[in-house]
DNA sequence: GGGATGAAGTGAACCGTTTCACTTCATCGT
DNA sequence: ACGATGAAGTGAAACGGTTCACTTCATCCC
């Protein structure tokens, strides 16, 4: 492993020298500096990271902290974070959630952070946060001049949503909620009780957790009620997926029987029989964006700009009553409605 | 920030007594045992990562070297190797490719590698394995005391793929074949072609690259062809998800006017229209094996175990005849047929 | 001519650990 | 009673960079 001592060696200077023409620091010669970078080459020398960031106490490295991998959620996340990181002089780190999670944090392992993991409280985001240690947060509300939140417009595409459902005559609706404690699913839900109330319709809520399961026991439960809803807006797409599903057992299809919309637009919602509609927001964009921002604070200390990603809604197949049959599939003669 | 020498002196010993403490290396009473690792308590003392590192030359983290997070090919490759990251004491870094791969496999800022990019060669994996840096390949056939190569047991699906074809009466078929230097795509088409070949089949080759255009190209220039074929194997699935959209748009339907056979089961490929027929392995199971090998090397000196992950054929509608139909979706009397 | 100036370069301390080589001291066997 | 032994603990040198404080020396200006 070549280290600098030997780069300084072979050009005839000091470690001092060596370090200052490698880092474009000090004053250092033209010439000096020629030799220098020669000798780094030729020694195909590369800089110990490790030593680097003990004594710099800068990494250099922007932190993602995920909570797991799949769910193709973070994928396109990840794909904007990287595609900027790229452009950068900045490395990833990306954290699924574990033992050391604290320990990267605790250490500024990383020079900021963006944070993705539930299991990383409130309390640990607002002790780390500082003017030399930035974190924008994707799925809290939690704002300082040092945490920027980073939250989908819900309101904006839920009223979309509402407004299709209701202009093709729609009027006994049900909501099926996502988790309690998670504010995205607060917010859909109240922009659509409230359009709702605005209408004077009495909209009823189940309670499901953003899991298809739980979209699958919310159909369930709904089927056993006196009369359908004639709509079902879904908080998420899986539960979507859920209900769609408890629905086809059941012999009903969408949107004849009931009208669904989901949240997210997940790369399987257009693909879904029917193709779901839903409420989609770039969440390339939605990383991108986060990854910008951290180094724009990092680099020029601009402060955060606290913005909502604009969201829109998405008419697919499942909500769309007298769409023409985008593909040849389904349609009213589907055997499976008389069973 | 606190250090280990906070935490010698809070207890009352050296920094070396203090060392050893929380190492459990040396030789330390008790007692004393106890009261260093109180006091590191008490301070919320976490070692630093890169003094660590720095010193003891190892970094108790594997890197994963992938080229992008995006196709869901990753993903359950990633959730698998996480799941075993999570019972050892070791970390685990995803490195997307960027200007700093190099560096990272360079410095041994890992352990030990997972290489799943094709910009990095073999000569640079050839040139970094070593006893004390093992490397497992999940996408080239390179092999020695420390590279691992993981590779799929491609003739098995395949060959399960053709008898179903086969068995079916089909006898016309056609190949559309992935990038040339992949050893996957050379070994479907190999094997594809010698179990034709034992049935005294002629099969023409189509080129592709694995992405779901070629797949669409392939079919455009099929469909010129004298005669349909009755039965088409794509090299992997993207590429079949292309083929059944040309003859989707040209009113042709799967498995009707032509079986499709994908590899790879994404997860898309059950939500298809129809669905797509395919051969599967657990991804999860790949990034799993592949990080348990490589700790296995390193923590016991355990030597690798070559082997192939084994794959099956997973038959669904887009190339079963005469099925029930699984949905009520579909079927024969479909309009786009006449179009 | 001589002090001020600033560019070019250097020595050594430091970042926070680990670990080698060493000391001390109680215990044991004979 | 005494050397051998080994457990318990310590000082200081690494690891490989960066950077502060300093020297040297040519140039400039009055």
């Amino acid at each position: 492993m070549t280290t600098i001592r030997d780069v300084a060696k072979r050009a005839g200077v000091s470690v001092t020298t060596a370090s200052y023409a490698l880092n474009d620091t000090g004053s250092i010669g033209e010439a000096t500096r020629k030799r220098v970078l020669e000798a780094a080459e030729e020694l195909n020398f590369h800089p110990n990271a490790f030593a680097r960031n003990l004594k710099r106490r800068k990494t250099q490295t922007i932190g993602v902290f995920i909570s797991r991998f799949s769910g193709s959620f973070y994928e396109e996340i990840l794909e904007g974070i990287h595609s900027v990181i790229l452009e950068t002089d900045y490395e990833l780190l990306v954290c699924p959630e574990s033992r050391s999670t604290r320990r990267i944090l605790l250490h500024r392992q990383v020079d900021g952070a963006i944070v993705f993991d539930r299991k990383i409280t409130n309390e640990q985001v607002l002790k780390l946060a500082s003017r030399r240690f930035p974190i924008v947060v994707l799925d809290r509300d939690l704002q300082n001049d040092f945490i920027l939140p980073l939250l989908l417009d819900n309101a904006q595409g839920v009223r979309e949503a509402f407004r299709h459902l209701y202009d093709q005559g729609l009027r006994r609706m049900a909501f099926v909620a996502g988790a309690l404690d998670a504010l995205d699913n607060a917010e859909r839900m109240e922009t659509f009780l409230a359009e709702a109330k605005r209408k004077r319709l009495q909209v009823p809520v189940y309670q499901g957790n953003f899991t298809e399961v739980s979209g699958y026991d919310a159909a369930r439960l709904i089927f056993q009620s006196a009369q359908l809803p004639q709509a079902v807006f879904c908080a998420n797409d899986q539960m979507a997926f859920g209900f769609l599903r408890a629905m086809t057992e059941r012999g009903l299809r969408a949107p004849a029987a009931i009208a669904i919309v989901g949240f997210d637009d997940i790369p399987l919602a257009r693909h879904m029989q029917p193709s779901l509609s839903t409420i989609g927001a770039s969440r390339f964009e939605w990383g991108a964006t986060a990854v910008r921002q951290l180094i724009d604070l990092l680099d020029n200390e601009t402060p955060f700009q606290p913005l909502r990603l604009s969201t829109r809604f998405l008419a697919r197949q499942s909500s769309t009553l007298n769409a023409e049959p985008q593909t040849a599939l389904g349609g009213t003669h589907d055997p499976a409605l008389s069973s």
